[in-house]
DNA sequence: ATATACTCTAGTAATTCTATCGGATAACTT
DNA sequence: AAGTTATCCGATAGAATTACTAGAGTATAT
């Protein structure tokens, strides 16, 4: 299950990535606007910021905005900056490789065979699934619930 | 992550898997050969078994045995009878349906948007991947690792 | 009977999650 | 220069979860 920190991380993304300005944001406009804690969120905005993702503005008149285009941010970038490597085992992640302290073969470890495959293709789609594609798709599911037909008249 | 019970859990099942015996095997004998504390392994183990996964026969000469062919287990039935559900969001869980509480609507909700792909993806692997596929990986992987040529003798 | 092995309910220490507090720092305004 | 506004950041705290462990109970083979 994904944390609620990366829950929210993604919320606060998305809220910037359609605002598409370049002005900054406030962080209490965007609590408000993803239903986000506010300081919590100042919490997980600072290491989106620290992990390249955003840029912040300080004094008056500051606020956040998105570090790169939207189409080149990644939903998989956003949820390790938050949550840490996202492999179910350590010794299957790319970016935080660990030797598992249990198993001495690692070649011929069950658990990793098992979730191998499964994991990889989750990372390829979260890897290459931008915020961009993402409010591609939440644009068309709105059409598709609007364009459905209403009986109900 | 992956849960260390989950973790357990799939590894004392491979240990059944691949001893392939109708006989029961102890709780202690599978500990020792899957390197799991025994008195946390009974706790999973019985888990497993409600989850009608292993089969168990008690008093002398008891013990756990699989309950069903080791092509029929699936690894990811192994990690929700343990783990629960496997969804990033509850609102993308097929066994434990649930509403997120702070989104209203949900058909147009990013987060789910941005996961649903990847969960599928890495949920059809886990779904099909059964007990006697990742036994068949093992072995695989260890004639690979003994075909390697020995430049170091 | 009795020794053996699973069953099952609690409990607990450690860690992680989900925040919140309060003050420091930076920048804009007047 | 002073005041206002907003981010920065370390510390803390309660709740939940994880990873076990204890111990009493129950079934079964011999």
């Amino acid at each position: 299950m994904l944390t609620r920190k990366a829950k929210y991380a993604l919320k606060a993304m998305l809220v910037l990535a359609r605002k598409g300005t370049d002005d900054p944001v406030f962080i209490s406009e965007l609590a408000k606007a993803s239903g986000v804690p506010k300081k919590f969120l100042e919490l997980i905005l600072l290491e989106l910021r620290n992990a390249g993702l955003l840029e912040s503005k300080r004094g008056k008149a500051g606020g956040y905005l998105l570090g790169l285009p939207a189409q080149d941010i990644m939903v998989g970038q956003v949820i390790r900056a938050v949550d840490g490597p996202m492999a179910p085992v350590p010794c299957l992640s790319k970016t935080a490789y660990r030797r598992c302290d249990d198993c001495e073969h690692e070649g011929e470890c069950g658990v990793r065979l098992a979730l191998r495959e499964a994991y990889q293709a989750s990372l390829a789609i979260l890897e290459r699934t931008s915020l961009e594609d993402t409010l591609e798709m939440m644009a068309e599911s709105h059409d598709t619930v609007a364009a459905m037909p209403m009986y109900n008249i």
